[in-house]
DNA sequence: TTCGATGCAAATAGTTTGCATTCTA
DNA sequence: TAGAATGCAAACTATTTGCATCGAA
């Protein structure tokens, strides 16, 4: 299983109209600025590395893993280690900033929570498939009835074959 | 994350109806001869450690970790390496004897495949939930039609929140 | 000037692999 | 008696942690 150019992607449009509940409104501020200001409302510093993995994630459209981040920060700015940066993702996590996406044998998976949604991952090749929560909800609304579990759909991806490996 | 007590569990009662494509049905057969019976049309020998494995599962109902099975195989037959554990564990899986379940963060685990289901695992305290595959049905086939991608229910257990931990 | 964040190295969890040896069919 | 399976140790992947130091607010 090989996955090319695991970082890159077109930025997607800044989804204007979703306000969210962690990442204040305020519409003449950037992206950016938003999330610092959670994340000192947080009680957390602005540094370095936590810019530069605000940036990566806010500059790519794909679903990182946590290598992705560490190759791509390297790249923009050398000499930030790997643990450093497992730790900004785990901040901006407990922050409901950034959600991680477990894939089964591989790697997590990261983006910002802006642009959650639930996700395929085929088995036999690893290509991920981007899935509207809206299928999810006939399938968490009964396991809630009957289980009374609340289902994150975003949090586990759905595993299986894709068209080309079926 | 503590849960006690991995291995164990009451014997389930034998699905006696439910023939399957790959354990030939042969009522006079015990269900470990009928297992025997496939690894050795597969090709594979019957030895010590590949016995002992296919006994924990037998008289387990629960969802055992490597960790569990490597442990209750070391009670009955000290002496078998936990490596050999994991081959044994991987040639059943090929064999569609045995099915793997990945849970998110925890530990992978383990059942006979006629045995198989779907999943809910409470993120906060572990726990495990057996979800009837008929609730997977209408998303496996929404998800079928639009991406012909075709899920696999017991693959990748649904994570979220237990009853008690929400 | 405090205390949150960092770099580095080592530790960890879970699993896989290489290789000489053993044992099933 | 061929080649499948084993035990052991080492490797590996993904991630976490301890600790002395650094730097944002």
């Amino acid at each position: 299983m090989t996955v090319l150019h695991r970082y890159g992607g077109i930025p997607s449009p800044r989804p204007e109209g979703a306000a969210d509940s962690v990442l204040a409104v305020t519409l003449t501020e950037s992206p950016e600025e938003r999330i610092y200001d959670a994340v000192r409302r947080g009680g957390g510093r602005i540094t370095v590395p936590t810019r530069m993995v605000v940036a990566v994630l806010l500059d790519s459209d794909r679903h990182l893993t946590a290598d992705d981040i560490i190759a791509e920060v390297e790249r923009r700015t050398p000499g930030v280690a790997p643990s450093t940066i497992y730790r900004v993702l785990q901040r901006l996590d407990e922050l409901e900033i950034v959600e991680h996406v477990h894939s089964g044998t591989g790697p997590t998976f990261y983006h910002l929570r802006e642009r959650g949604h639930a996700h395929l991952v085929c088995n036999e090749c690893g290509s991920i498939i981007d899935l509207p929560d809206r299928l999810f909800a006939g399938l968490a609304r009964a396991v809630d009835r009957a289980y009374d579990f609340s289902v994150e759909p975003h949090h586990a991806a759905l595993l299986g074959r894709c068209s080309r490996c079926r």
